[in-house]
DNA sequence: GCAATGATTGCACGCCGTGCAATGATGGGG
DNA sequence: CCCCATCATTGCACGGCGTGCAATCATTGC
């Protein structure tokens, strides 16, 4: 039983992952605005109706895919005794960078994403509503790390806070050459550490 | 010529608002996934096509209008001497406040959005990407006040940062029964400022 | 009035997103 | 080994969306 779902859940994983490079390379090569789900579709090899089954459109199929904490680094944040908010805020930095790492699936795909998303509206708006979840996930995991319910304002300011540089980091990124987004963010992630406590850049 | 631009220009939002108005109210009434642009068109006395001549989906009449900086707090934010970029975040905060009361339409209004955006995905979408244009808007004037060009790092992280407290205070409003938005905003701002500097609450 | 500019509208067309029902594959239990 | 349950895939159909185009209508400036 497990086995079988496992595997289940691996090959919707990778028929998701297909669409996605499917979406990704169409769009690319002949334009955001000429890409239809048919097109998506017949370069997965799936139909068009199956296509639904995956994404709710194509923006969603370009931007794909959930941003999830790595669950070790998420335990490691959760373990810290300290509910001292700015203290909280560091570990968030240091946890998002985490997850960067570990979901660094492929940067020039990143870089497209981001190239489409400043193109077109729709595909920034989907990226936004990908951001606003994986913000919500960080939210919980400050609420936790509180003790407070979720839903509570302070561990919403802090995701909302703690996100903040990556945003900007990879925006910046995304137009420039650096191949590697790590020491874009993490530069950014030093300029609010240094709003925080100015002038104590170790 | 100016008169009558200013004429044509007025009109226009007239009819904007009026449209938004019918959307929202026929949203309310008849729930947002039996709503059709036919349905707002002809709420707002204008035929179908028109309306895609003033918004680009139904999701952003709903949203409908985007943020605008007053001038003269804009000024006087500008105005300000200081660079120092603690500073800077705190007076965007209160520039942002003013924003609110100059904008503040209708209450009703605004908490029908927000719950509209959290029960449908693409409502929260054009929702966000509103927020988006408007935080570039407030990166631009952190740009100015700093001297640095437009597009760096520091002013976008700023405007991200100082938007921050407005969006987690306004989504928590929504939730709750208070009429106004205000005193919820201005509780968040005040979490912020503490994170900054711990302690300090005159 | 007349010309120009711009707003409104109808039409047509292709694409989107989804409910439904049929079909196909897969894996577990007899 | 076969059958059944479960879930993914697919085709179909339908209403709604978003837009280019061209005609019409109103307003404004001369």
């Amino acid at each position: 039983m497990p086995a079988s779902e496992d595997l289940r859940e691996r090959r919707r994983r990778q028929t998701e992952r297909e669409i996605h490079a499917a979406a990704l390379r169409l769009a690319t090569e002949h334009g955001f605005d000429h890409l239809t789900v048919d097109m998506i579709s017949a370069e997965a090899g799936i139909s068009r109706r199956t296509f639904f089954n995956y994404f709710a459109s194509k923006e969603a199929a370009i931007v794909a895919g959930p941003r999830i904490l790595p669950a070790e680094a998420l335990a490691a944040f959760l373990a810290v005794e300290s509910s001292e908010p700015v203290r909280v805020l560091r570990d968030l930095g240091a946890l998002l960078l985490s997850e960067m790492t570990a979901n660094l699936p492929d940067r020039d795909d990143l870089r497209a994403v981001f190239a489409l998303a400043e193109a077109h509206t729709s595909v920034l708006a989907a990226l936004l509503s990908s951001f606003d979840r994986f913000e919500h996930e960080v939210a919980d995991a400050a609420a936790r790390r509180l003790g407070v319910p979720p839903g509570t304002e302070l561990p919403a300011l802090l995701a909302c806070v703690a996100i903040a540089p990556m945003r900007v980091g990879l925006h910046r990124w995304s137009l420039g050459d650096a191949v590697d987004p790590q020491p874009q963010v993490e530069r950014t992630v030093a300029l609010l550490h240094d709003l925080l406590a100015p002038g104590d850049t170790p």
